[in-house]
RNA sequence: CGGGGUGUAGCGCAGUCUGGUUAGCGCGCUUGGUUCGGGACCAAGAGGUCGGAGGUUCAAAUCCUCUCACCCCGACCA
């Protein structure tokens, strides 16, 4: 077992910080709340990137980049929203030596000087729908950082887009949603649920908010990504307006939706265990590794490493390019070898040594499982693919099955107190209370409405306030 | 911002209460050797302004004052 990882069930926050220290996914750095993410955290990161950014242009989006800095003006042209924000904001007061007349916010998201922008870009109806999305830092001064949930600066994606319609701008919050439920149950093996925000946890300026929420392995949710209906509050508020059809000045019709570099603290949260990182094959930076073993050096260099670059050869054929790591550490011994590429997520590890090459086979180990086995050499291009395939689905159902054997159903707050209490997890139920019920609830048991989730539209009695038609609810504890 | 804790080698720690030669230990790292299919062993090494500043003292990792940083639990949040 490893021996420089902090047990799982002895200390949640020290194992999670361990897992991502032995793998090498980020560092502290100097100043505080922020991180450095290292080379095998970034290329995690460009894969999860890679995913989202192929269905953001599928569905008509386009990538443009909008500056760092915001005139503090800009934020206060929403009420909520300069509520919500401005208690985080960084702010810059001096450049050039001299102190500026006006501050400037280092952005936290960019519904405002987006807002601004689009203001000047629409003017009639055939201007629209404006669907743009950005790769970019923003910056938040939370009070509490933790690697890749809440940094002072993290990466994200936010994308930003303009309808003629009520209608239109609610169907792409909700197409956004979809995409990124499609991407973390489909690429991160992340079992997700779709739902509605609580009045208590919208986005502050957001008419409606939607999330996707996920259940990590200490049973606490992690919200990771939403999707704003902004209404036409930031229409309204920078003046997006546009001429109709019919000849009529209307205001435009926005929306929002994010989704962040915390996707890596939840992939570490799902699916790692006591021995460092697991990774979903289809956004692991390196999904095989080919590992040639021999003691005599000669055999190595002129039949092993050979051989094995054959095999790599062939899997990049169907795994396509840099996903097969043949590792060279010949100065360290298997079992160190092994290690190195366990705590590091691999997915998938492949051994040939002078076994296999006298039987003709290679003999792979399932990081995930544990699970050995061999298959013959030559079906590598076929056996590789069906293993990461099983892998993958493996990954998911697994933290399905966690999510749904730690949810619990209640009907009244008294059975939500001592289910709470006993077992945690998520809590569903009916919940038709107010945002002072919200915070009520939270003062009393630590727990948050996650969401209604859009799949259960049924009603009831709510178990809080008793009163009838309420809508089906997930509360929990969250990150 | 409230409560708790910690700063000594890359990491984890001992030493601090009771001041006293050259500041230790484990892991890791370097070199050599024996090993080698799930975290080996032997030997020799490298690596420290003891978080910072000031003070007390013949003498400070150790006592005093101030300060900074980080971690954990809350409130706030992608």
């Amino acid at each position: 077992m490893a021996k420089n990882i902090t047990k799982r069930d002895e200390d949640y926050s020290e194992w999670y910080l361990d897992v991502i220290r032995a793998a090498e996914l980020a560092d502290y750095a100097p100043v505080r709340g922020c991180m450095v993410v290292r080379p095998t955290g970034y290329a995690l990161w460009e894969h999860v990137q890679e995913q989202f950014d192929r269905r953001f242009k599928e569905t008509g989006h386009v990538n443009a980049y909008f500056p760092l800095l915001i005139p503090h003006s800009f934020l206060e042209k929403e009420a909520k929203h300069v509520e919500g924000f401005a208690p985080e904001c960084a702010v810059v007061t001096h450049a050039g030596g001299e102190e500026l007349e006006e501050p400037l916010v280092v952005r936290p998201t960019s519904e405002t000087i987006i807002g601004h922008m689009y203001s000047k870009w629409v003017q009639s109806w055939r201007d629209l729908p404006i669907l743009i999305n950005q790769w970019c830092n923003v910056m938040r001064w939370e009070k509490r950082p933790r690697l890749f949930l809440r940094t002072s600066e993290f990466l994200w994606q936010e994308g930003h887009t303009a309808h003629a319609t009520r209608e239109e701008a609610v169907e792409e919050t909700l197409r956004m949603l979809e995409v990124y439920r499609e991407v973390m149950e489909d690429e991160l093996a992340l079992p997700v649920i779709p739902g509605e925000k609580t009045e208590g946890e919208r986005f502050p300026g957001a008419d409606n908010t939607y999330t996707c929420e996920t259940m990590m392995s200490d049973r606490k949710a992690l919200q990771a990504g939403t999707s704003h209906f902004l209404g036409q509050n930031f229409a309204k508020a920078f003046d997006i307006q546009f001429q109709s059809e019919a000849g009529q000045l209307e205001y435009a019709w926005t929306t929002s939706w994010g989704a962040s570099t915390r996707l890596i603290g939840a992939l570490v949260m799902t699916h790692s265990d006591d021995d460092g990182l697991v990774l979903p094959p289809r956004v692991a930076p390196t999904q095989v590794v080919i590992l040639p073993l021999s003691n005599d050096q000669g055999r190595m260099d002129e039949i092993l490493l050979p051989r094995a670059r054959e095999v790599e050869a062939r899997l990049n054929g169907v795994l396509g390019p840099r996903r097969v790591l043949i590792d060279t550490q010949f100065h360290l011994r298997p079992a160190d070898r092994f290690f190195h590429h366990l705590q590091r997520g691999v997915p998938l590890r492949l051994e040939l040594g002078e076994r296999e090459l006298e039987e003709g086979t290679l003999r792979y180990v399932r990081r995930d499982t544990g699970e050995k086995g061999s298959f013959p050499l030559d079906r590598a291009a076929e056996e590789v693919p069906a293993l990461l395939g099983r892998i993958q689905r493996d990954l998911h159902a697994k933290a399905l099955k966690f999510r749904q054997d730690n949810t619990h159903e209640v009907s009244s707050f008294a059975e939500f107190q001592e289910v709470l209490a006993s077992s945690g997890g998520f809590i569903t139920g009916y919940f038709g209370g107010s945002k002072e019920d919200e915070r009520a609830i939270k003062e009393a048991t630590g727990a948050t409405p996650r969401c209604f989730p859009l799949a259960d539209q049924r009603t009831g009695k709510c178990f809080y306030t008793g009163q009838e038609g309420a809508r089906r609810v997930i509360f929990a504890k969250a990150y």
